[in-house]
RNA sequence: GGCGAGUUGGCGGAGUGGUUACGCAGCGGAUUGCAAAUCCGUGUACACCGGUUCGAUUCCGGUACUCGCCUCCA
């Protein structure tokens, strides 16, 4: 296949990637911080990277992409958070991450390969930490260990700020022990009722007890799982600076011989109706209230990938609405038939810099072109079609009860219009038609017959009603 | 204020130096008692102003506007 271009933000151009390791590709992505329920817009670097991760498969082989997103579980705001509940941090990480993994199963996101805790890789931050002291990058100071921005000249590339325009725009207070406006924290104190642990060793110090930084946790679990030097660092375009500049600052300066990341994607932002999703607006909500509101996980997975991944995309409800029409209409093309390939102009569109919304056209191609055995299998490229989130457009009642009554009510009907015909008054017809539309029903009525087919809001109950209304006027 | 991204038909959204994107909606037709569903057909859009060019929506420069990050939120 075609080599995979990838725009990446260091450089600011597509660029081939070609793996350190020939023939095996490495990969790390940002993962939650484990203190609430995953909003929309945390799903969209989740489901961007999961579709890179799926296309990496198909083009290398399953077994030769390693794919690493960690789960932030120690971090300030879940220490509040679980103040704020009154529960254990413990508890509230691990409820928090099962819901993550929920929510993102639901939208037909895979598990990475590895899933580094924070909390279970302290020593190798502490290891790190103390490397850069030795290396003249890091400095204690009243109980924190901060790294030094001024010792690293490359500090600022990958965002493309200097660090002169970072002081000059700054518009926070700067920390008194703070040597340099920008330096940020490695370690940070503890108090006694946060969680903590032994600090590093500066300057033949002992740095007092406390936790990691949030940058270093990165830096420290990409290095031990993936190396010093390995593929694609992903995460969202917010992560860019400080999160991601810092990391870079830190592996670079830890492991001078290392690359770290050859290659940085960032996704943009999601907005809502127009707006960025907060709090304040009011348009905030989970994927979990979408899921729950009859919202199909497929569903939010086409919108999402409906958009290129940097560009800002928008949810709408209009959007969503028709993403369901087009998955509909897919399932019903495909059901029950095996998948035939990946087709080739599908492959390429995935290909430059992840193009799903160019795929997406190649796979209405294919459904125009009645090819639905690679529609199938490029559908499922892109994680769509794949029946891990099926069901929902199972359009058929539960019951075989339903399904008989079903059938009396098209017989009853058809009965009714072939009189009607000859009476030329279908007031009858036309108002059990409406009452079947308002039961969620869909009445197909041609030459060869009545078929009435359960839409998404299928009411059996009122199907029941309809059924006793009748009988009760023969 | 600093840095960055974007501006394509009613909407969403690809792409290209000269040729149909695609989807949704709309419109016309077939079909239907009427609808729905389905099928067929249908739309010369690329913010503005300059420049390069035989020719620019596509390249270059500028203007306007929108958005994001710099600040807890992704």
């Amino acid at each position: 296949m075609a080599d995979v271009q990838l725009y990446n933000t260091m450089t600011r151009r597509k660029e081939a990637l070609v793996p350190v390791i020939p023939g095996q590709v490495s990969l790390y992505v940002c993962g939650p911080t484990v203190y609430d329920r995953a909003h929309l817009g945390n799903a969209r670097p989740a489901i961007v990277f999961d579709t890179l991760v799926r296309l990496l498969r198909h083009a290398y082989g399953a077994g030769n992409v390693r794919y690493v997103r960690n789960i932030t579980d120690v971090e300030d705001k879940i220490i509040a958070r679980a103040a704020e509940r009154g529960v254990e941090i413990g508890a509230l990480t691990a409820e928090t991450e099962r819901w993550y993994l929920e929510d993102m199963a639901a939208v037909g996101v895979a598990p990475p390969d590895d899933d580094p805790h924070a909390t279970a890789y302290i020593p190798q931050m502490v290891a790190m930490i103390e490397t850069l002291a030795e290396r003249g990058h890091a400095y204690a100071a009243e109980g924190h260990v901060l790294f030094s921005v001024a010792s690293h000249d490359g500090y600022g590339r990958l965002s493309g700020r200097s660090v002169d325009d970072m002081i000059a725009g700054a518009r926070v207070e700067v920390a008194p022990y703070k040597r340099d406006p920008m330096d940020f924290v490695l370690w940070k104190p503890s108090d006694p009722d946060q969680p903590g642990w032994e600090g590093p060793m500066v300057d033949g110090v002992r740095v007092g007890r406390g936790r990691p930084g949030w940058h270093i946790e990165c830096s420290a679990m990409a290095d031990a799982l993936l190396g010093e030097t390995f593929d694609i660092h992903g995460g969202g375009n917010d992560l860019m600076f400080p999160h991601h500049e810092n990391e870079l600052a830190q592996s670079a300066c830890a492991h001078p011989d290392g690359g770290f990341a050859r290659i940085w994607m960032h996704n943009e932002m999601l907005q809502v109706e127009g707006k960025k999703m907060s709090k304040s607006l009011g348009n905030f909500f989970t994927v979990r209230d979408l899921l729950d509101k009859g919202v199909p996980g497929e569903v939010i997975r086409l919108v999402m990938l409906g958009t290129h991944y940097r560009k800002p995309m928008d949810w709408t409800a209009e959007r969503a609405r028709a993403a369901e029409g087009t998955l509909r209409k897919w399932w019903a093309l495909t059901r029950g038939q095996a998948p035939g390939n990946v087709h080739e102009s599908v492959l390429a569109a995935l290909a430059d810099d992840l193009n799903t919304p160019g795929a997406i056209a190649e796979l209405h191609k294919l459904a125009a072109a009645g090819a639905t055995p690679d529609l199938l299998a490029s559908a499922r490229l892109l994680g769509l079609l794949t029946g891990e989130m099926a069901g929902w457009e199972e359009a058929g009642p539960a019951s075989e009860a339903d399904q008989a009554a079903l059938h009396e009510m098209a017989q009853w009907l058809e009965r009714a219009r072939d009189a009607a015909k000859l009476s030329k008054d279908f007031s009858e017809v036309d108002r059990l038609k409406a009452e079947l539309t308002q039961a969620g029903i869909e009445v197909r009525m041609s030459k060869s017959g009545i078929e009435l087919v359960p839409g998404p809001d299928f009411d059996a109950d009122a199907l029941q009603t309809i059924g006793r209304n009748r009988e009760a006027q023969l």
